[in-house]
Formats: C-alpha cells, sequence, structure tokens
DNA sequence: AATTTACTTGTTACCGGTAACGCTGTCAAT
DNA sequence: ATTGACAGCGTTACCGGTAACAAGTAAATT
C-alpha cells in the first residue's frame, strides 16, 4: 500500500493538514517542521493520491485531447505539442481517437468530461450540429476546439484559414493553366467546407465557372481519396487537377493515378492540405498546403489551461485564433521547381 | 454543478446505495426500482464521479502509455490499437511522449503510477538499468514492457524478435552480393542491442568477418540517420549497403545520400525496420522489416487489463510475447523487383 | 404457525485528500 | 500589564463514491 498523508502524520506526530500544506507549498509552516515533513515524505517515498485531491478540490489535472485519427502525422504533431504545453503547466493528457465517426466522439466526449478539467476537441461533428457542445457547455464544461471549427460555440477556437488555404492551392493551379480543377471534398466539417469556399472563391475571382461535376466527396482517408480518384477515372470526363480534401486523401488519389498508369503532374495534377510527414520525400513530392501544427496545438493547450484557472469569464472565453497557411509547391503540382 | 448519487437518492426517496447499486448493474436491485433510478439518472444527466469512484474502489479505469516518440507511425499505431483495445475494456488511455529521454521517462512514469491503474511502456531506459522498474514491481505496480524489452524484470513484454529481425534484412543484402554492410545502431536499448546482434550472427554465418568499423550510432530519428550518414561520407569508406536502426533514421541516412548526389540503390542500398507508414511511397521505396503492431499493441493492452483485473498472480506475470517479423522487400534494397 | 430463505434496501464507515475555521503562543505596540 | 496581530498548527466536515454489514419484508419450507 502506498503511503498516504496520514502515514507521514502519524510517523512525526503533527495533523494531516500540517503534511498536506507542506506538499502544496504553504506559507503558514514553519521551515523546521517543513524539513522534517520533507525527508520523512521523501524517504516514505510519498506520492499524492491525484484522486484523492482531485475529489477534494475538483481539479484532475488532466485535459483530454479527441482528434480522429492519430495514425495521421497531423494530428499526432498536434497532441505532441499539447502534451508538452500541458505537462510544463503541471497537466497529463488523455487522448481519444474518434476515427472521424461523430457518435462515438460524442459518447467518448461524456466519458472524458468527467474525468478531466477540460478538452481539446478535432471534432468530427457536423459544423451545423453544435446541440450537443452548445450543451455541454452551458453545464460548465470548459472546451476548446482545434482544426476543426463549429459555428456559434461560446468557446476558444484555434484553427487555420481554410478558405485562404483551399483558395491558395486553386489559384496556384489556375496560374499553371488549369481550367478543370477538380476537388475531392472531406466530411462534413468546417474545414472541409471552408477549402471548398476557398476553392469556389478561387474560380469565381478569376473568371472560371464553378462545375459540380468536378467536385467529390472522399472524406479524409487515404482510402476515401483513392476510391474517389478510382471511380472518378473509371466514370471518365476527370479534371486537369485534382485538390484533395488533405494529404491522406491526396496520396490515395495518387495511389488510384499510378495504377491507372496516369503520371502525376503530367497527366493530372494533384495538391492536398496539411503537410503530412515526409510528404516531401513521397515518390511524386506532394504539393500542399502548410500552417503551424506544434502552434496549434500550443495554442488550445494555453487557451484550455487559462480557461480552466480562471475564475471569472475573461474574454478568452470566445476567442478565436488562425494561424495564417502557406503554400508548399512541390512536384505533385506540376509547377516548375522553385 | 454536476448531479451526484446524493442528488438522485434524495429525488426519489431513497438512499445513495441503491442508486449506486443501479448504476453498477448490481443484481440485487428491483426492476422497478431500477428503472425509476435509471429513468431519474438520465433526466438529471447524471455522470459518475471517476475521480470519487477510484478513490473508493483503488480502480481508475486508465491505463497510461509510454511511447519515445508519437509523431514516429510505428508508435502512433501501437497507440491506436492499445487505445482501441482499452476502450472496449472500459479502460481510457494517457498518453506520455518521451523523445527518446530515459530521466524524463521515469519522472513521468512515476507521475502516472499514482493516476492510472498500469502502464505500458516503450522505454528509452537502457536496458541493463532494471533497478527503477524493479522498484516499480516490487511495490506493485502494474507494468507491461512493449516493443523493448528491460531483462530480468517479472512484468510481460511484448516485442518483435529484433534478433532475427536484424539477421533478416544482413542475409538479403548478403544474397545481394553485397560484402561491406554497415550497420548505424540505435540507442542503448533492447532492440538496438538486439537488431545489431542479429547482423553480426547473419554476417558470421554467412562467412563474413564482422568489422566494428562498419557500424555507427545514430539514434531512432531522422535527423540521427541523416547526421551520422553525412559524418560517414565525409570520413570516407563507406560501406556498399547500410542497414539504418529503425526507418525513421533510413530515411534520414537517404536524405544525406540525396544531398551527396549518391543513388539508392545503386550506389549504396538502404533498409531501415519497423515499417514506417507511407515507406512504401517514397522516392525511393524503403526496403525494411515488419511485425504486427496492432497485435503488439492488443496483446499489451490485454496483459495490463489482465494483470490488473485479477487477484492472484497468474502466469502471465512475467508472460513474454513475440510477434514474428517479416522481410518486406522494396526498391531501397536493390533487390529485383518481386 | 413458526422458521427459514431469498430478495431488496438501508446504515455506517472509509478511501485520501483539502477548505474553512479555530486555537495557541509569541511579540510589538499601547 | 493589556491588547492585537500574526505565525503555526489542529479540528471538523466534506468531496462522491463503495464495501461490509445489518435489517426489513415476502415467499417458501417444515
Amino acid at each position: 500500500m502506498p503511503t498516504t498523508l496520514a502515514d507521514i502524520a502519524a510517523e512525526l506526530g503533527v495533523s494531516k493538514m500540517t503534511v498536506s500544506r507542506t506538499i502544496n507549498n504553504h506559507p503558514a509552516i514553519h521551515p523546521n517542521t517543513r524539513e522534517r515533513v520533507l525527508t520523512v515524505a521523501r524517504h516514505m517515498n510519498y506520492r499524492p493520491n491525484q484522486h484523492a485531491r482531485a475529489l477534494s478540490t475538483n481539479r484532475a489535472h488532466l485535459l483530454g485531447l479527441v482528434v480522429p485519427d492519430l495514425m495521421h502525422s497531423y494530428y499526432a504533431e498536434i497532441a505532441k505539442a499539447i502534451e508538452a504545453e500541458a505537462r510544463a503547466a503541471g497537466y497529463e493528457v488523455l487522448i481519444c481517437n474518434t476515427e472521424e465517426d461523430a457518435a462515438s466522439e460524442l459518447r467518448e466526449v461524456e466519458a472524458l468530461l468527467h474525468r478531466t478539467d477540460g478538452l481539446i476537441i478535432a471534432s468530427a461533428v457536423a459544423p451545423n450540429q453544435p446541440g450537443a457542445y452548445r450543451r455541454l457547455l452551458r453545464e460548465g464544461s470548459k472546451l476548446v476546439l482545434i482544426d476543426r471549427s463549429i459555428e456559434g460555440l461560446k468557446c476558444p477556437q484555434v484553427t487555420t484559414d481554410n478558405v485562404a488555404a483551399g483558395a491558395l492551392v486553386t489559384e496556384h493551379f489556375i496560374k499553371l493553366g488549369h481550367r478543370r480543377i477538380g476537388h475531392l471534398r472531406g466530411t462534413n466539417v468546417s474545414v472541409a467546407h471552408d477549402r471548398w469556399e476557398g476553392y469556389r472563391q478561387a474560380l469565381t475571382q478569376h473568371g472560371l465557372a464553378y462545375d459540380e461535376t468536378l467536385v467529390r466527396a472522399c472524406g479524409f482517408f487515404e482510402s476515401g481519396g483513392y476510391s474517389a480518384m478510382r471511380d472518378w477515372l473509371k466514370d471518365g470526363n476527370h479534371p486537369t487537377a485534382i485538390f484533395a480534401a488533405n494529404d491522406p486523401a491526396a496520396i490515395g488519389a495518387m495511389r488510384a493515378l499510378a495504377e491507372a498508369k496516369l503520371n502525376v503532374p503530367r497527366d493530372i495534377a494533384v495538391a492536398g492540405m496539411g503537410a503530412i510527414h515526409y510528404g516531401d520525400l513521397l515518390s511524386v513530392p506532394l504539393t500542399t498546403v502548410d500552417w503551424d501544427k506544434t502552434e496549434l496545438g500550443r495554442q488550445a493547450a494555453k487557451l484550455l489551461i487559462g480557461l480552466i484557472e480562471t475564475k471569472e469569464q475573461k474574454r478568452d472565453a470566445d476567442r478565436r485564433v488562425i494561424v495564417p497557411p502557406q503554400l508548399v509547391i512541390r512536384q505533385s503540382c506540376g509547377a516548375k521547381a522553385t
């Protein structure tokens, strides 16, 4: 059985409170006492019981992180940054992988809320369904949305500018001379909508008509990009350039193209989004849009910890943080070397 | 304030215990009562306080996972498998990233042990320093080692056969006609030792002398592989084939080779280990050794949960699980297409 | 009818901490 | 000498659950 405060107190003939105060660096403790307590605590190998502490203080020093795909280096990088930031502030991080499933996400979120002090969520929930999260926020849960936003939610949200990101890619294709630019859309979440919006804006701005037949859904996984592209090739009438929902989808699309013996970028140009790890080392280095994922994670962690540790609702309560997106030109788009 | 058992009990005019028993599916509850309790619980949006429960039962339903590099798809895949397995058994997973730093690993492990029911560790601690973990085990901590083993520790360990894996790669190079096969070694952990051992065994078995000058340390990160290879090229007298500590290191080495305008595999053949995600899509697809990481994670989670949930020390207490390694031949080794 | 048995519910204490308040003793100010 | 302030430490109650035991009631047995 591990040592408790009471054990130390008994050993020294003082009260539990004295020991507790010492452990928590309370000022009203005599240096001599402090010394004696700390010595015995160390000697008895004392470690505070976090559950008891959490029960008492209603503070677990635990953050929850909910991501749709831990295997995607994008979220792994975010997770790593959050973990580092949290640890520095004395928090641990509980990670939950949802595989883009909104239903299981909501179930997990409910479970996590009751053992953590707050959650950082990259949500798979449709942005026009803020109901569940609105209720949680009303009940006082501390939430921060990361990567994907949900409108009308009074909580901090940390994202990139996905409209700009989508426009960046589309514009780049236009400048390279493409006129039939296709878009593989993600699922029904903000980033997919925004990237699609950016795509349309760029087309319009450059005098190109938006053509519905050039947009297909593919989700955010490689498998989705692969099957969407394969079907498109089978159906015929495919575009000369593909802007995919994200890098895994782009890689899936390129796999379908390779199988069809089509050359990227000569036959079809491809670009993704999110700057996956090793995207530069692929057989056809992937043109994409990058933004500072570490910053994303760091900001989210900071905001959440701020929400937790400040009593009054500060102006951070529904702060929006936007990290700027940046076009990364590599070979898959067919641009001459930069 | 969230609803508690007492709130529900008061609402219904029953005791807390009746509510508690209902929530925990205790059999001795009248169906009518159960129904009434559950209805009110749902209506009042009740969620059990996990800290209180943990304090009472000394069971947190939380597992800790300690990995050296979350950005490495290898560990992300393991983490994902563990998380799925744990969730299915009613556990959540707390993830800690150590960046291969043994000191911070031990610090974190201490902290995690007091809020989890047990840990799964891919340890960066040297295998001949089992002291810290031996003490924890003696104190009754539930530990399972994954990926990397530490000898003489009475806890389950789940790994692949790294000696065989190292031999597989080395033998493959030998069969391709290489005589000067170099090895980039990882850090001072079991897998690095074992892969090195397999390398030496294969050399000896095929009548090749082990040459110390053909082995250099590079750690387990891409950066280490890069700088080790770059230095080697600068120093001259490099081998015709490189067996790297793991896939990131192999990728780093290939980057150094590319910078030196050397062709892989024509000028130097390369192989890694661990089958990183997208290793097949690199500009030079990476020859590597693969094993079932999902199985690795699943087994580790099962064993840990077994340790936690069974009272007596079962024979699982120091079970070894070995998943078989398998050579994956791609282009970086220079073999003709398979 | 008396006793046993099974089923259902309640009581009490405790898990290991912490908050809030109270008590004692010392020392400076009046 | 009295008072007040303050430092240092203790008491009590409570956080929200659960284990262990007790007890009441209805059905079954003798």
